[in-house]
DNA sequence: CAATAGGAGGCGT
DNA sequence: ACGCCTCCTATTG
């Protein structure tokens, strides 16, 4: 089954490229993707790299960004210096990074060989990271992580919810009545024509999802296979079951999800269930969002909370705080 | 003013 | 029947 999607072709194109102007962990922000002009948004000039350093961008560009904050939601607002990638490379190459196309150093007194060593299991976290993320969402929105199945419908949720976690402007009704298959032959080109705005950026994240659902084939194929993968996305009865999830399921997706929705939702004392919800607005568009319901709001989402007080799922803590709930039945 | 509480009717599965 | 969604009034902090 050869999908569009899933058609590593090389292109010629020069790929962007992320770099760090100190360690990972000590920076703020990435500097630059690599551009050959100035990009619009003020994107610094950078030399270009070679074939190993691309290969990867596609897939691994937001997991880098994780490194340099604590949420990845925000990396693409917080950065603000992403530029278009082209049609993805894909990752029949799939080299162990190595620090130079990293852009960090390491500490003195590494050898080649500890630095091969680190440098690959940094890839596998970046890569389990960004599987993990595409898991959640899909189980979140309720789609396919491949979006060549969406239907014009899942390609609405898709774009709703990339909106909202990367707090872009509203692009939905530009890609009306596109379904996936639609969505994936577009050109970065055709991107920027419906939206000025984002257009690349949206590209971008549809990039990541084209490159993980075409990693994820060819390692349920058995070629190349990626170590930890399996565990790190299950298959998709998990995320696709048919039926519709509940509140208190959603809620407890996010909650579990911290790196991702902790500013939303979070844990006072998981032992006990206890949990608060940090931003209700987020939240109750998060499950509009989910549910299909766009007139959501946190009036009609704590109301659904309340009916689970009689079904002793849901009930306020015995000391009531506001915005704070406890599952009867914590994990 | 936002959160809380709960009644009531409607809707899709 | 169930699980919300929606709208509502009243109350609370």
């Amino acid at each position: 089954m050869g999908s569009p999607g899933c058609d590593c072709v090389g292109s010629t194109v020069d790929l962007p490229l992320i770099t760090f102007t100190e360690s990972p962990h000590s920076v703020s922000a990435p500097r630059a993707w690599e551009e050959d002009t100035k990009h619009p948004r003020g994107l610094i000039s950078l030399p270009k790299h070679t074939v190993t350093e691309r290969s990867l961008q596609g897939v691994f560009r937001p997991c880098f960004n994780m490194f340099l904050t604590d949420d990845s939601s925000c990396f693409l607002k917080k950065s603000e210096a992403v530029a278009p990638l082209p049609p993805f490379k894909a990752l029949e190459q799939c080299p162990a990074i190595n620090s130079h196309s990293l852009g960090f150093v390491l500490p003195s007194g590494l050898d080649g060989q500890v630095e091969e060593c680190c440098l690959e299991q940094v890839q596998s976290m970046v890569l389990g990271e960004v599987l993990k993320d595409i898991e959640t969402a899909c189980k979140l929105l309720n789609i396919t992580p491949d979006p060549m199945e969406w239907n014009c419908a899942n390609v609405q949720k898709w774009l709703l919810w990339t909106e909202h976690m990367y707090k872009l402007p509203q692009v939905g009704k530009m890609f009306q009545e596109l379904n996936g298959k639609d969505l994936c032959s577009m050109t970065v080109e055709d991107f920027m024509q419906r939206s000025v705005q984002c257009g690349d950026l949206m590209f971008a994240h549809l990039d990541i999802w084209r490159s993980a659902a075409c990693m994820k084939q060819r390692c349920t194929l058995g070629d190349n296979k990626i170590h930890g993968t399996e565990e790190l996305w299950p298959e998709a009865d998990s995320c696709c079951s048919g039926q519709p999830i509940h509140l208190w399921q959603f809620l407890r997706e996010l909650l579990l999800k911290p790196h991702n929705y902790g500013r939303c939702i979070r844990w006072m004392n998981k032992e006990k269930g206890i949990f608060k919800i940090e931003d209700s607005t987020q939240v109750a568009r998060l499950w509009g969002i989910r549910k299909n319901r766009p007139a959501m709001n946190y009036d009609k989402l704590s109301r659904s909370i309340r009916q689970y007080y009689k079904k002793g799922i849901i009930r306020k803590p015995d000391v009531s705080q506001r915005l704070v709930y406890q599952f009867v039945h914590p994990v």
